[in-house]
RNA sequence: GAGUCUGUAGCUCAGCUGGAUAGAGCAACGGCCUUCUAAGCCGUGGGUCGGGGGUUCGAAUCCCUUCAGGCUCGCCA
């Protein structure tokens, strides 16, 4: 289905080609000025430079070749060449009820046979999730939710850090605390215990304990060193150990993931792209790419439109050990190898900007991924308490992100108890679903790539601008929907959704019909807050209408009729679109 | 030092591929519940878009400069 500028576009491109001027002259945007009009188009501004004519004059000659047309109630030429355009009510009626019939209410799957990648998570293994982890997860889960919304094929890679130095700082500290295991007996030959060695409680703090000791202890650092070159070169007690770390943490990870409603496709790491290094480095040397300075192992990135020179990519360190680069190197070798992506979309934190230059120019310059494959890094910022300064725990500590889910669920609780009369147990569960809303929304909401401030206290207030007041519209018209069929209405079949009578109808007709524009266009920039900014706005535009409108009281038939689908298509355009930035909405709140 | 991002109302943020009078929310103040959920709606006040230049018929938006802050800058991930 069309969308709604493209096919205002389409009808005035023959009135400005009609009177000679090229009709790409004929873009429409929404209106600046809704008090003066809907849509507005400023190309005879544009064309007077090229044709030497006053602006207005062109505009009038468009303007006037459109007079009458019947996609508009009123189209004129202001001062100094605008064209003002505005909607009939009987055209809008007529793509809203496209829109009720099409599916995805009319969004075109544009990324049809595309497969892309999108790297986001980036948990450690054996560390507990901390608010450090929320952004990425919260964005890759609707970037890649909007994409396969459109078509795509998405595939979702959390990218585990699990092959690090860290592995050794736990053996090692394990080895302290339980000597007679038998992965520390050398001489033991059996098959090696299912049972892990330690519960995830016991993993949380095991980890923080060897990193604070390798921090004084010199030889228990040199210790965690050498095991973890022990673990990579496959050293079986070790490698036994690193699985059951493995599977405690990845069972607490998805559980922890799966309360914030965000899943993976692919729960990789960097072990994974261990067996790739080798090769990579060979072929790096052979294609002459790779050379040796300061005892590094290096790829040069520069290019000659830098406006700095940047420093080249290391791949292997002066000791021989591989690097984060290489890792990630390894990794595009492994998607090209099985999953040969068409596009790659990584999430992560704006701080790691030069690290992907580096490794995606790399990749392109030996050919590992294709010249035209995009590779995007998507930049966030960091996540700041109320002073400014990163979000941190009242006493100064990195919040676990258990911990603020559980924090913002208590505070929902509070406030749902306070109002309303429902059960201790249907308000914890309703709270759990607002709390999400409110921390998902009040950080889509935000143009992802700067720095934003979480402040609880807003955010559970959830006045105005909130994911709760999305919540809230959806609730009322599902409020609306249940009262109407309790009456035993049905709809009638014959008229669909009439063209408005009221400002309130049609301006919330008019936001409706920007839906697929949002979507497409959001995806494109890859900027969730555009789906947010949307779903505020039409939020507000039915909550205009519910408030001038008495739609259950209404007399006519078929006007209500006519009322009942038209914010039943308001409730699937929310719904869809929240589901695309990763939440739901309760029945009642 | 170099590079880069940010600076918009008291606070939190949109708007930035140039267009008309710079928009929301919160906070403040004043209205609206015998009527579909008041987590709502209506209204009032609040701005030299960090400063200064320039390009343009037209600049929050583009260019230069300057101030302030964040981040990055070969062997951490």
């Amino acid at each position: 289905m069309k969308k709604l500028l493209t096919s205002i576009a389409e009808a005035l491109k023959p009135a400005f080609a009609a009177n000679g001027y090229d009709e790409s002259y004929a873009k429409v945007t929404l209106s600046n000025r809704p008090d003066l009009c809907e849509y507005q188009c400023n190309g005879a501004m544009a064309a007077a430079k090229a044709y030497k004519k006053k602006p207005i004059d062109i505009a009038s000659q468009v303007a006037d070749h459109l007079s009458g047309h019947p996609m508009f109630t009123r189209i004129t030429a202001v001062m100094p060449g605008f064209i003002n355009i505005r909607l009939s009510e009987e055209y809008l009626a007529g793509y809203m009820n496209s829109m009720e019939k099409e599916p995805k209410f009319g969004l075109e799957e544009t990324g049809k046979g595309e497969r892309v990648i999108v790297d986001y998570g980036g948990a450690n293994v054996a560390k507990p999730l901390h608010v450090g982890h929320l952004r990425s997860a919260i964005i890759g889960e609707s970037v890649k939710r909007l994409g396969r919304f459109l078509g795509y094929d998405m595939i979702g890679d959390v990218h585990l850090g699990d092959w690090g130095l860290q592995m050794g700082l736990i053996i090692e500290e394990l080895r302290d605390r339980q000597p007679d295991l038998v992965y520390f007996d050398e001489s033991y030959e059996g098959a090696y215990p299912e049972e892990p060695p330690f519960t995830i409680g016991e993993l949380e703090d095991i980890y923080p304990a060897a990193s604070a000791k390798s921090k004084e202890d010199e030889t228990f650092k040199a210790r965690a060193h050498e095991a973890t070159l022990k673990l990579q070169s496959g050293y079986k007690p070790f490698k036994a150990i690193w699985q059951h770390i493995m599977n405690v943490s990845l069972a607490d990870l998805k559980k922890n993931y799966g309360s914030l409603g965000v899943t993976f496709d692919l729960w990789k790491g960097e072990s994974d792209a261990q067996s790739y290094i080798p090769d990579l480095i060979e072929d790096l040397q052979k294609k002459g790419l790779a050379y040796e300075s300061q005892g590094a192992l290096v790829v040069d990135i520069a290019q000659e439109n830098d406006s700095k020179e940047l420093p080249p990519c290391i791949i292997r360190k002066s000791d021989g050990a591989a690097l984060y680069a290489t890792s990630d190197l390894g990794t595009i070798l492994d998607r090209e190898k099985k999953l040969a992506p068409n596009r790659y979309i990584y999430i992560t934190d704006k701080r790691q900007e030069l690290h992907f230059i580096q490794v995606f120019r790399v990749a392109k310059k030996a050919g590992y991924v294709k010249e035209d494959t995009p590779m995007i890094h998507v930049m966030f910022g960091t996540m700041n308490g109320k002073d400014g300064k990163p979000f941190k725990t009242r006493d100064g500590g990195v919040m676990r992100l258990e911990n603020l889910i559980g924090e913002i669920n208590d505070a929902v609780y509070e406030r749902i108890m306070e109002n309303r009369t429902v059960s201790a147990e249907e308000a914890r569960k309703t709270a759990k679903i607002i709390g999400l809303a409110a921390l998902k929304y009040g950080d889509l909401s935000n143009q992802a790539s700067k720095d934003y401030v979480f402040d609880m206290d807003r955010f559970i207030s959830f006045e105005g601008n909130t994911g709760p007041y999305i919540l809230y519209t959806i609730v009322r018209i599902k409020s609306i929907l249940s009262k109407y069929q309790d009456m035993g209405k049905e709809l009638s079949q014959d008229s669909g959704i009439l063209p408005a009578v009221s400002e309130a109808e049609k301006n919330l007709m008019l936001l409706l019909a920007r839906y697929n524009e949002v979507m497409e266009n959001s995806f494109g920039e890859i900027a969730p807050h555009k789906i947010c900014q949307f779903i505020y706005e039409l939020s507000d535009g039915f909550n205009k209408f519910y408030n001038s409108t008495m739609i259950l009281k209404e007399e006519d038939e078929r006007r209500q009729s006519s009322y009942i689908r038209l914010i039943t298509l308001t409730k699937g355009v929310l719904e869809t679109c929240i589901d695309v930035l990763g939440f739901q909405a309760p029945e009642r709140m």
